[in-house]
DNA sequence: GCGAAAAAATGACTTAGGTCAAGAGGCTCT
DNA sequence: AGAGCCTCTTGACCTAAGTCATTTTTTCGC
């Protein structure tokens, strides 16, 4: 998996740090070249690299920092007091990690790479005075505020569609996600287990399993281990039988 | 149902506003009486009354305000374009509401009163900038990553409850947020109907119904109509076999 | 306070997805 | 490279919750 587009020069990889690992943060504002330097500055100041299967952060730890993705991609999960474990999501490069901590001392959720990462740390004390002083508070609260959307529609999902919808749109959304960061929208790996992908859609392994074979015999797909290409966009949005979209507000 | 704690004085009431509607907003945090009267002057700015079944917003209206709900309750849900709705939340008195309209122009969501209501009017822009000056702007972080907290939590009860335990926690979760309101907690009212609550649980307002009448006949609950009486929460705790309460962060 | 209409309860039956079990690939570690 | 261990796939069967239909209760407009 490799980016479809132009390749960077050293002059544009320094420009893609503030594009790619803060992206969602300043999409779309205007900031001055003393201020970019102010936020590389942040964000260059700690990176972490984190190998597959490694935790970013667990539940319960003293929360300080948001994380945002270089390379790679996390799930986040929480447990239960029982030992149910729930995949609440996955974040891939340039998403923005650890919200849930915000409001509290601790985070919420656990974080686990699923293939060696790379993200840069973003003390969130600094984070919050430099968004006070860059035009860029309205955005951090719009991020914040996608992370909510994000969530209602994930519930949304749970709350009424069918096992074969779930599937259908979780395909989706990866696709678009990966084509907004230049990657191939038909043609991408799953680094998540067939597991996670059940437990974040709440059903079980042997749904999601069948349902892949089944996509495939129907000629939406073709599947084989992790390596996944959608045959045919339009025919997977059918099985939604309507627009699919609202679901996942993603990045703008 | 009414405060079984101290009546107000008409000090108190006053007090009671920047208590009661920003209680969300500023619960813990101690500001001078300049700063109270800055912040009451953006809450007295505007009042809206909203009759029951009226709207506060609808999804795609323009997004300038958020609302802390002065007395009454709603409920917040979207709409698929196929038609289906899903009922997205409650909220009580002293709630804040519109936070799905902050990441766009528009809100996502819309918010219907259940009851009579009276709300207060918060200009995001003007919020955006008492937050600032104040010590209020962690708060208000705190509170939007509260609300993502809120929605992870209905994603866990989705995805894996069954619908015993699904209701449970319903009941437990109102019965917590009414007593943290100063009403009783095992005696209160369901504003809302057997259909948004089946809805939002990811039920349907049969199964609700009947499991109603179960928890009835195993000593759980009292119902008649919209009044419940909880009996025995310790029991109505044991449909859940574990320790609740992480699955629906509320105030502090 | 009455009658229509909506909401809720309940029963009979169906089904989507879960459970259990067995076999097949495919990684990882030496 | 090969043993061992996961992870995935597939089949047979089961059950929780949904669907549909009917009755009862509540709500609301007049």
């Amino acid at each position: 998996m490799r980016p479809t587009e132009k390749p960077f020069t050293l002059t544009a990889q320094k420009v893609s740090c503030g594009r790619c690992c803060l992206r969602e943060l300043c999409a779309p504002v205007e900031v001055t070249p003393e201020q970019e330097e102010l936020l590389h500055a942040l964000v260059r100041q700690q990176h972490l690299n984190i190998r597959r299967g490694e935790h970013l952060y667990h539940a319960g730890m003293p929360f300080h920092s948001l994380f945002a993705i270089h390379t790679g991609s996390f799930k986040t999960y929480m447990l239960a007091d029982n030992g149910r474990e729930r995949v609440e999501g996955f974040y891939l490069s340039g998403d923005m990690l650890g919200m849930d901590g915000i409001s509290g001392d601790t985070y919420t959720l656990s974080a686990m790479a699923l293939e060696d990462t790379g993200v840069c740390v973003l003390p969130f004390q600094r984070l919050e005075e430099i968004t006070r002083e860059l035009p860029l508070q309205r955005q951090f609260h719009r991020m914040m505020s996608r992370e909510i959307n994000r969530d209602k529609g994930i519930m949304m999902m749970l709350g009424q569609m069918t096992a074969d919808e779930r599937l259908a749109v979780f395909l989706l959304n990866l696709s678009q996600r990966y084509e907004a960061r230049g990657f191939s929208a038909t043609e991408f790996t799953l680094k998540m287990s067939r597991q996670d992908i059940a437990n974040y859609l709440g059903l079980k392994a042997e749904t999601v399993s069948r349902l892949l074979s089944r996509f495939q015999d129907d000629g939406l797909l073709t599947i084989s281990g992790k390596s996944v290409r959608l045959a045919d966009l339009n025919q997977l949005r059918g099985v939604l039988g309507f627009g699919d979209g609202i679901y996942f507000d993603q990045l703008p």
